[in-house]
DNA sequence: TTAAGTGCAAATATTTTGCTGTCAC
DNA sequence: GTGACAGCAAAATATTTGCACTTAA
């Protein structure tokens, strides 16, 4: 009996396993949204979508699963600004870390890796001697289109 | 008859005032508390701070006044890794942009500035076309003094 | 004078907790 | 078999809204 979520086993999967976590049927549904999700997804989206693939799943395994895969370093949380009221959304953690450009008009959000962003996580890390286990970058303004349409 | 929270006007007062806004004498409690904040306050902190000089104040002025300062880009909001459950923390928005790190040991906030922050701006609004109007760089990650008495 | 602002009550939004039954290993 | 996990209900936390009264300009 194949499990169409397991087809993609992804990251996300396959490092919750090796850490002797268990994997329910319900973090494999969750953990699938999140890995295919074409765009940020906050937790009532990933609730929907999760839904569609096991209709019995509670918003609250959702927000526990959520909360452990960020405490595990897998996923980031992000504000964007709070241009969409107070949620928040998750993404997978990247192979390197990118900045989020929220648009205040049209509410696009651009994503920017930059060599000068490592530097400066860099020079936090050497000059503030603090150790970055987990860094946001997020900017509001307005995207190129909007500014040319004003 | 002296008021005693317009004994440090501050920029806020003044910048609110220039915009044509009222200057009733809630927002004028609530602007000292903020202009004259040691550590970063969440709408809680400021409303019981504020009440100390207005008992009267209520909540709900808070956060109208806080959207209001945040609106006009008096005020910065801050969420600080989300390590104190979900709330906000305000400051007055600074001359110039600071990182803020957040050890997730002890909880202390430290602040940084940075040309590299500076310049990493200047190559997203160049490079991106992208406007910046505000922007928030938080780390969260182990201080010098947690990372020594391990 | 009067439109903007305040307080109060209630609603909304988001996330968390307690507990009991279930399932992955 | 058993301890970790899921679902359900309820609570907790944070913030917003509607409306009548008040006040700054």
């Amino acid at each position: 009996m194949p499990l169409p979520q397991t087809e993609a086993p992804g990251r996300l999967q396959s490092e919750l396993m090796s850490r002797g976590l268990r994997m329910t049927h319900q973090r494999r549904t969750i953990l699938t949204v999140v890995e295919t999700a074409k765009q940020h997804l906050d937790a009532a989206q990933i609730l929907r979508q999760a839904r569609r693939l096991d209709p019995g799943i509670d918003r609250v395994t959702v927000y526990r699963t959520l909360s452990l895969l960020k405490r595990h370093g897998l996923i980031d949380e992000l504000d964007l600004m709070h241009m969409q009221g107070e949620k928040h959304f998750y993404e997978r953690r990247p192979q390197r870390d990118h900045i989020h450009m929220a648009c205040l008009r049209c509410g696009k959000i651009a994503e920017f890796e930059s060599d000068l962003f490592d530097r400066l996580k860099g020079q936090i890390q050497r000059e503030c001697r603090f150790h970055i286990v987990v860094s946001r970058l997020e900017v509001g303004g307005y995207c190129a289109e909007c500014r040319a349409s004003n």
